[in-house]
DNA sequence: CCTTAAATAGTAATGATTACTATTACCGTT
DNA sequence: AACGGTAATAGTAATCATTACTATTTAAGG
């Protein structure tokens, strides 16, 4: 892999934003960096950088593809007020999910969490 | 809502299928029984019976919309292997969850589990 | 400073879903 | 049984996120 500027421009943007951001907004952000940054390489480098292992892609039910500087394991909570994505670092939830497995007798290796309501500060 | 054939066609459809048919599925079906109906006219009539709770419309994260004659809240597996679509229907998730809600903060009202791995008999 | 392949910009294609519009058909009223 | 209003439909176009394609640019090793 091979240094180019427009990647590193996606991966610091990714690695400063807390808004779990869509590929279209680090496309925006990257463009007052590089103006004619292309939206197919925000996409390639994005797809790249999450399957190294650098960033995670991951998706919310009813939403498009989102990124996070945040690679660990967790969930999602998105508020229906103000539409912000909250992260839930929840390690009971990899254990229950581990107790279903065994109950169900399906060998459960991943799973994806959507919660969605309403926000400490939207209440 | 007056009655019309294609909406029985579909919702009976729907209440046939056991593999959590999509919206083309019930098209392909449906046209065996009215040749012309349009596929604009299944997916009106899916979300119509699933507005109305006759059905239920949901999603796995990363797959497309599937319709389900199950209409009580429940979670779905996908089997990597086979690629079936499997109910889950476990009371505790529910309670768990709840006292996710508590812990962090956050009203949640309402949750979508996607569940992946082998299923039973593929293991 | 050359060369070569990786990366890019710009554009086209894809696929699921929704929107649009002229036509059809359900159904209450004569 | 015919009529008229209007909901529902068929067929097609539009939308939107994402991927694919291709000619051009650029990183970086010799």
């Amino acid at each position: 892999m091979r240094n180019s500027k427009q990647r590193d421009v996606i991966l610091k943007i990714v690695l400063d934003s807390s808004d779990h951001p869509t590929a279209d907004m680090v496309y925006n952000r990257a463009r007052k960096e590089i103006d004619n940054i292309s939206l197919g390489t925000v996409y390639r480098n994005l797809n790249l950088l999450s399957e190294q292992g650098i960033i995670k892609k991951f998706k919310i039910v009813g939403d498009i593809e989102r990124f996070d500087k945040t690679v660990i394991t967790h969930s999602h909570f998105v508020c229906k007020e103000c539409g912000k994505v909250i992260d839930i670092m929840e390690d009971s939830l990899s254990d229950f999910i581990k107790e279903l497995s065994n109950k169900t007798n399906a060998n459960i290796e991943r799973y994806e969490v959507s919660l969605f309501g309403t926000c400490s500060h939207c209440q």
